[in-house]
DNA sequence: AACTTTTATCGTAATATTACGATAGACTAT
DNA sequence: ATAGTCTATCGTAATATTACGATAAAAGTT
């Protein structure tokens, strides 16, 4: 079928799914990558930095917003965008923790 | 529409997400840390480790395979999967330098 | 050879994601 | 008030993912 068997899961294996998967699309990093190199929020012109249309950059974003990983405030005629901080060390933590824990195999 | 846009961007961008996407479900995140908790290759039972059907789970492998994360081999009846040691050293290492350069923002 | 065990693949259905144009909403500036 | 700018959302279409039963393929066992 298709019907999610995520309930299934604990909530940290879905945490660090949901995260990785917010990470699973090359505009998203890039666009994280933008917002990560720059010393301030990014106010405005972050479609313009993309190959790809407004409409899809919003989305994009809001499913980065979705996860927390940014946060966005608005500045007059503009919106900026920020790394969350907060979920940002946490998934940063999740994550080099999960990718940590390997024995030694074959 | 739908068409991929994803030889907009760089390699790397692309390989993050990749490398990412195929950590980006629950189950998959189990069988990774199914198998990176032990120590040595897993053989045969993972299926019984999951709430999904065989043919679901085989296809989870396949995504694992796919990017490099996870390898396996044949052992007589049986198949045997293991953590891709390079290929995890190199997830980790990307991930925790896209995750790591974050400038002081907001 | 026939049977069992284990895993991959095929076929199929439901749902989710990706992408964009068009439109609406919020704000500034004239 | 009107016009311009920026962003979110709606509608829609194409493609991808998730899930499973059924079947095939490969190996060991009797």
């Amino acid at each position: 079928m298709g019907l999610s068997k995520k309930d299934s899961f604990d909530t940290l294996q879905n945490r660090i799914a949901d995260l990785a998967k917010a990470l699973g699309h090359p505009a998203r990093v890039a666009i994280l990558q933008f917002l990560a190199n720059q010393n301030a929020c990014m106010c405005g012109d972050i479609v313009e930095e993309l190959p790809l249309s407004q409409a899809t950059v919003s989305q994009h974003l809001a499913e980065l917003k979705r996860v927390g990983l940014i946060k966005g405030e608005i500045d007059g005629p503009k919106m900026c965008y920020c790394i969350d901080k907060k979920a940002w060390n946490e998934a940063k933590d999740l994550l080099s923790q999960f990718m940590g824990d390997v024995k030694k195999c074959c």
